[in-house]
DNA sequence: TTATTAGATAAGCAATGGCTTATTTATAGG
DNA sequence: CCTATAAATAAGCCATTGCTTATCTAATAA
């Protein structure tokens, strides 16, 4: 059963960016905050909301805080999409061949 | 780029109870009510919500309206979803277990 | 026609959400 | 020590959300 939380932290476009931002790179507070058209305060809080919902993970470090995506961190997610690939024919013949893609 | 409006719609209880009920069948605004602790009001409220993400859709009979899952409804959620499935190895094989069922 | 039923829409309400500024806590460096 | 800086937390504000009851529209059936 999936969290609704994670569906919450993911349907504002300011936290769906900073995911993305630490998909892709570890960053400290101030650095999103800095890319961001919100305060300090605001992205902090944003941060919490995706540590709520398991999808980002923190590492301190003298005064920074760097944060980057959780291990898993869609898992639940992705597994809740799955679920109903079954409803979706077309789409399960291109998974299939990029699940074969990886095996290679 | 995906609409937040995706991730809003399923992010409450309810209304993820309806997609998941109008994935397996097609049912009246009345069926959902009856199965759901919420006023029917409620329910037209939360189909508007499914119908204005691209989640779902109506079909009028008469007095009914009956509703189900749009085709690719989720098309835009597991694409992005997909884009960062390559950092996690591990829910691949369950992906396959998924797909096996699937098949059966 | 008239009454009934399915569903959408309106209005109002309490709770929540995302933001701000102000403050607090903790670490670093002079 | 004292000051500066990183980040979290507090408090308040306004917009949004999810629900309710009441109403409205449209279609069926007496």
């Amino acid at each position: 059963m999936i969290d609704s939380n994670v569906f919450k932290a993911l349907a504002d476009p300011t936290r769906r960016a900073v995911f993305e931002q630490l998909a892709r790179k570890e960053k400290s507070v101030r650095d999103l905050a800095a890319e961001l058209p919100v305060s300090q305060p605001a992205v902090s809080q944003h941060l919490a909301v995706l540590r709520e919902a398991g999808l980002v993970a923190e590492r301190r470090h003298g005064r920074f805080t760097y944060y980057r995506t959780a291990p898993d961190a869609l898992a639940s997610l992705a597994e809740w999409v799955d679920r109903y690939r079954v409803f979706w024919p077309e789409r399960v013949e291109k998974l299939k061949e990029i699940l074969k893609e990886m095996d290679e």
